[in-house]
DNA sequence: CGGCTTTCTATTGTCGACACTCGCAAGGTA
DNA sequence: TACCTTGCGAGTGTCGACAATAGAAAGCCG
């Protein structure tokens, strides 16, 4: 599980093909080779991939639970608009979620786990110092953080609900928006934080902390987006999607 | 949406073959007449619900999707086994969401809605002096008041995945379990004062007394379990499924 | 008699074809 | 000219059949 990025399986075995269609189209959309809002239809796909209209639907039933694409009956799907709203959205759930992971990791996450924690905060800091002040030195790694949290609350629910579902969102936010992480210094002594909340065994302090650090990474994009909306005309790293 | 239970949008209309036999088998499921860790396999629901295996396949998909069975691929599928471990997550993740729901709802409830809330609560004390002392008397209306809690938070996520998700899968705990609202008082009394506080636009308080609300329930569930491990030769309304 | 190999069967995965629905454009009418 | 009607085309929903895999039963060998 060296990058957990690849899902909460280590799963190099696509023993059908409808999963790995699922899994080419999944990253497809998330790195947005497939632009949002675009109709995707089944002939089309099934002979871009070579496969039946089979599998390729039961590819298509996976995206739309983890609410990568939006099926209409009778009419097709398309790739998620995402809306400043939605983002929004998102970033609500993962204060709830992501706080209460937190708290769950300070109680139940063993040393190896922390240290495992830390080696992953040492990365950043190494590739900090590389290329610092670059925004997106922690484009993944930060998820990749995120990720050992939820992993380490040991409640496997709340690890499908964000690993599975919530975190592929928030790639694609980030590559919609090309808004990955900013604020990088204040992020990451964040992170330092809520490691040494988890560490002393401190479950509401680790919840706190990793509130507001949701938090304030939502604010964050909310002034992003104000200031966006401020100098329409300039090209702006930030779009202005429906809604 | 007199009947908040049938769903986040009101759909009378079940425009397809495999939506119908969704519905069908997540209501089976949820009601217990598919015993859970059972096997399904596909030609025997095809044939049992006089249809093809292609849309079946695909509402099998979208019970999956929902939590509601498992599958292995080249194995088959079966009912989801419900563990006590995994019905404690599943109340970690309700106080997390349910908490964000409140603070949301008591930021974003209109009138109206506030006013609703107040009728459903209405209507529960009717019942309650109906049927005084009866556990279950508020079975399926508990629910109701978490939907429209939900619901007033107005962000759609929230709702999906409350709603489309999680609830079913309380009621089939509750069903499973046959441990419906005991303490019906004090969880009466505890709605009330969450709605006092969504009134009133307190925001945290709202947030304070829901995570206490879903908390509490939490540990009432495990005395019950622990109750019923004291005394397993008797039989219990608790049952004691595997893990 | 126990353990391993082999065959067999049931179930799942995949495919191609047909029927139905929806959106759109062309034509007609007020 | 604007609006409604109608026909057409593309795409989705559904079906039955074939191929591949996993589990189990039967047979073989030590």
């Amino acid at each position: 599980m060296s990058n957990a990025l690849s899902g909460t399986a280590a799963t190099p075995e696509v023993r059908t093909l409808a999963e790995r269609v699922f899994q080419q189209l999944q990253d497809a959309i998330v790195r947005g080779e497939l632009a949002p809002g675009s109709k995707i239809t089944e002939p089309g796909l099934s002979q871009a991939y070579g496969i039946s209209r089979g599998p390729l639907r039961e590819a298509m039933r996976r995206l739309e639970a983890h609410r990568l694409i939006e099926r209409v009956p009778h009419v097709g799907a398309r790739v998620v608009k995402l809306s400043i709203k939605e983002l929004l959205e998102l970033f609500d759930v993962r204060e709830a979620l992501e706080s209460m992971a937190a708290r769950l990791a300070a109680e139940h996450m063993n040393a190896e786990e922390i240290a495992g924690l830390r080696e992953v905060l040492a990365v950043h800091e190494r590739q900090s110092d590389l290329r610092r002040g670059e925004a997106y030195y922690q484009r993944e790694g930060d998820l990749d953080f995120h990720y050992r949290i939820v992993q380490g609350s040991h409640n496997r629910m709340l690890m499908g609900l964000l690993c599975d579902d919530l975190y592929y969102l928030v790639r694609m936010y980030r590559t919609q928006f090309s808004a990955s992480g900013t604020r990088p210094q204040r992020a990451f002594v964040e992170h330092h934080r809520i490691v040494d909340a988890i560490e002393a065994g401190d479950a509401e302090l680790a919840e706190l902390l990793m509130r507001r650090h949701v938090s304030a990474s939502r604010e964050n994009v909310v002034d992003r987006y104000a200031a966006a909306l401020n100098q329409e005309g300039e090209t702006s790293t930030l779009d202005t999607p429906g809604s």
